[in-house]
RNA sequence: GCGCCCGUAGCUCAGCUGGAUAGAGCAUCGGACUUCGAAUCCGCAGGUCGCAGGUUCGAAUCCUGCCGGGCGCGCCA
């Protein structure tokens, strides 16, 4: 898979200085050196073009002997001029010298084979510190995006059940890819799209329906599930249940909710639910008696997404859409049939030329099904995704029916009218994280794009052109397997027996911090990139819960902003003032003290790359290790080189150095999606730990440093809301059920147990 | 059978898109708190980067072929 760059970058100029008085950071600085020296270079024949600042590859060696920073820029260079890179670093190198008259760069030396090696001037490093400073919460934004407009739809989980511990996967680095993204620059959106139409949501309907009708069964089942046993019920299922049902145990849960509503307990009278008449009948929203839109099914999606929502809110994850398909099928809107885009993209696409009616040539179509209008076109319309104008990489092997021979609308026709929906909105790059179970979906997809570009061209659409199957990116997440005790847990919606993602989060918070599950969660995801497998032990992850590594980093900042409050008390806290204005950092003479300059200076480029490269792991990785390297510097300094002491010049200068590596790390933090502690609980004295002053923990502290993200509301309210809000977009969008009397109850960490004991 | 993804320390994973001597965390072993945080630090040990070729100044990274593991190939969603 060969993920998609943006088209264009437009912002050559100095980035990450928006006014000419803030310092830049020394990359910024010495990038703009080296695109001048190439400048002069050209000038003086040395080289035919230039390179522009943002193109300079620097790095910072592991090696200190070999720099503060270092570029391979001449390699890249000789490559071109087929010349001998070392050769042309030596020249170039008197270049840098011209230009850089403020001798940023104190020494620089080639080496090796052609690297150039830079030292910079303590003046260059420390005006890294002030601009870390002066930019405070903004610091790491950028405008690597330009303003792109992205929209981001991830998790997307059927809402036949909760989600489990792989969308749990897929939700994090999504929602942490847009929050990156956003920070780059970009403009970003993102969605949720609801598959509630359709025979899972058939079935998930008959499922609840099934013990709708078994209610003497219901209080014993669901007592077995509140007692953590296995799923499978003692007593068996209700009569009836079918084979392919939803055997999970919220199902009978879900039912037990839906009991009270009058409208929806009626149904438990009927005896079959093939009886589409007798449906059709009872309902008046629903005159066809169409299964999948029958209130119990309705209400039963209703319910699971509101519950997905709430799972998600309590990891800090919001979205800023919640697409409904139903409303794409127009079923939303009554009678009207212009409301159904899915048959209309459908027909656009056959106008085009894109797709074409043909019958079942092997005969093996499936008779009419039963509810569906009688009198069927015996052809089904196949997309043309095979068409050879398609590039190659976006060509399906096979075209795809997207409307069957009895006229029903497929999965995919609908995904195809939401996507052009997207197409309409202007975005200019569409993402979707998928689980890497759908790969061999992604160049059908992208041959729709390619194909719905032509057709709007086609069309008259003047923005058509731009679009193709490059515009469309599809980050794969690899799958979770989930093991208990080295053993793989099996998991299936169908089978009922899964780890929910709230499970795990409810598994890893530690006693006294909220946010901890979430915090330890979301770090555990973005600790590795998205397209490697992992195992995921759920006794070594609740054993292990105080050594993830988000403590790490979140240690680090409590430490940070210790010292700093620690200075405060004594009186000689940092003057932030001056600090921003007027600092003297002479005193900062350590070579630790420089590189971790260096290293924060360094956070804007690692948030750039990540959004470039779509791995917000980066972000992760790079705050792990500037922590190690001020918790290295700070404790081999402990006894010779304190922070705080009796010179007032040293003790300014070094608290600069830790509010911004405090400001750096909260930043990147409150990027992440995780809190930000000011404080935490002490852990050495397990004693201590219950309710003396060591128990107010990062909670508290945590949400003042935290107030962008979502992180910052609580589990609770955060569930309330975005449950509600993602309840009334569905609710919205079942106007035929009976919307008058429907109560979606707010959705607690698990709803239907909580729901249940309530009743 | 065809296609996609992944094989890096005992385990879990990084490796900045082709750069200098492949790095962390767990786990083992040995050290370091009277002070601004020991949830930390320092050290020891641990590797034919799955195997074999190829591309070039240079490959864990790119190309080919094998070997292992995972996942796809419906008028399902």
């Amino acid at each position: 898979m060969t993920p998609c760059r943006p088209m264009s970058d437009n912002s050559t100029a100095c980035i990450m200085n928006p006014s000419a008085t803030v310092p830049a950071g020394p990359v910024d600085t010495v990038r703009a050196i080296f695109a001048r020296a190439t400048q002069i270079a050209v000038e003086q024949g040395v080289l035919t073009t230039s390179v522009a600042a943002r193109e300079v590859p620097l790095e910072r060696p592991k090696d200190a002997k070999h720099g503060d920073l270092a570029t391979n820029l001449c390699f890249v260079l000789a490559k071109a001029a087929k010349a001998n890179p070392r050769a042309l670093a030596e020249r170039l190198c008197a270049c840098v010298r011209q230009a850089d008259p403020d001798g940023a760069i104190a020494k620089l030396e080639v080496a090796g084979p052609g690297f150039v090696n830079l030292f910079l001037a303590p003046h260059c490093w420390q005006a890294g510190l002030v601009n870390i400073l002066q930019h405070a919460d903004t610091f790491g934004q950028s405008r690597s995006g330009a303003g792109q407009r992205v929209l981001i739809e991830f998790v997307s989980a059927n809402p036949t059940g909760p989600l489990h511990v792989g969308h749990g996967r897929g939700a994090v680095l999504g929602d942490t890819l847009a929050a990156v993204m956003r920070a780059a620059g970009f403009a970003v959106s993102t969605e949720y799209y609801i598959n509630n139409v359709g025979n899972q949501i058939n079935k998930l309907g008959e499922s609840v329906w099934h013990w709708l009708r078994a209610a003497d069964r219901r209080a014993a089942a669901l007592a077995v599930w509140a007692a953590d046993q296995p799923v499978a019920f003692p007593d068996g299922f209700p009569n009836g249940f079918p084979d392919d049902g939803y055997r999970g145990a919220y199902i009978a849960a879900t039912a037990q909710q839906l009991a009270d509503d009058p409208a929806i307990a009626r149904c438990a009278a009927l005896t079959s639910w093939t009886d589409t008449a007798g449906w059709a009948a009872l309902d008046r929203h629903n005159p066809t008696g169409r299964a999948d839109n029958r209130a119990v099914s309705v209400r039963a999606w209703q319910l699971m997404i509101a519950r997905i929502a709430a799972d998600l809110s309590q990891i800090g994850i919001r979205f800023d859409k919640w697409q409904s398909e139903r409303t794409l099928h127009g079923l939303d809107g009554g009678l009207d049939d212009s409301h159904d885009r899915v048959s209309l993209c459908a027909q656009r696409l056959v106008q085009a030329g894109w797709a074409y009616p043909q019958p079942a040539t092997d005969g093996d179509a499936p008779a009419p099904a039963a509810g569906s209008s009688e009198v069927g076109p015996s052809q089904a319309v196949f997309f043309a995704g095979t068409r050879e104008d398609i590039p190659k990489a976006f060509r399906d092997s096979k075209d795809r029916v997207i409307v069957r021979s009895d006229g029903r609308p497929t999965y995919f026709a609908a995904d195809i009218a939401y996507h052009d929906d997207k197409l309409s909105r202007g975005f200019t790059h569409l993402i979707n994280v998928l689980g890497a179970d759908h790969h061999g979906y992604v160049p059908r997809l992208k041959g729709v794009l390619h194909a719905l570009g032509d057709m709007r061209r086609c069309e008259g659409d003047p923005n058509a052109q731009a679009w193709s199957g490059e515009r469309l990116e599809v980050p794969l997440v690899q799958m979770v397997a989930l093991l208990r005790d080295g053993k793989p847990v099996p998991m299936g919606k169908r089978s009922g027996e899964f780890v929910t993602l709230a499970d795990v989060v409810e598994e890893v918070t530690t006693v006294g911090n909220p946010h901890s599950g979430a915090d330890a969660v979301r770090f555990t995801f973005l600790s590795r990139k998205a397209d490697a497998q992992i195992d995921f032990d759920l006794e070594v992850a609740r054993r292990a819960s105080l050594d993830n590594p988000v403590y790490y980093v979140q240690y680090g900042h409590a430490r940070l902003a210790s010292v700093l409050a620690r200075a405060r008390e004594l009186g000689k806290g940092l003057d932030a003032q001056k600090a921003v204005h007027s600092a003297d950092l002479t005193a900062l003479t350590l070579d630790a003290e420089r590189e971790l300059a260096i290293f924060a200076a360094d956070y804007p480029e690692v948030v750039a790359r990540a959004a470039r490269s779509r791995e917000p792991h980066q972000v992760a990785y790079y705050l792990r290790d500037l922590c190690a390297a001020f918790h290295a510097y700070y404790s081999q300094n402990k006894a010779t080189a304190r922070v705080i002491s009796d010179d007032v010049a040293c003790t300014q200068a070094r608290l600069t150095l830790v509010a911004a590596l405090a400001q750096v790390v909260r930043n990147g933090l409150i990027l992440l999606g995780i809190t930000a502690p000011e404080r935490m609980a002490n852990l050495a004295g397990p004693s201590e730990a219950d309710d003396d002053g060591a128990a107010d923990t990062t909670a508290d502290t945590a949400a003042d440093t935290t107030a962008d993200t979502a992180a910052d509301t609580t589990a609770d309210t955060a569930a309330d809301t975005t449950a509600d809000t993602a309840a009334d977009t569905a609710a919205d969008t079942a106007a035929d059920t009976a919307a008058d009397t429907a109560v979606v109850p707010a959705a607690n960490s698990r709803p239907p147990i909580a729901a249940v004991a309530a009743c």
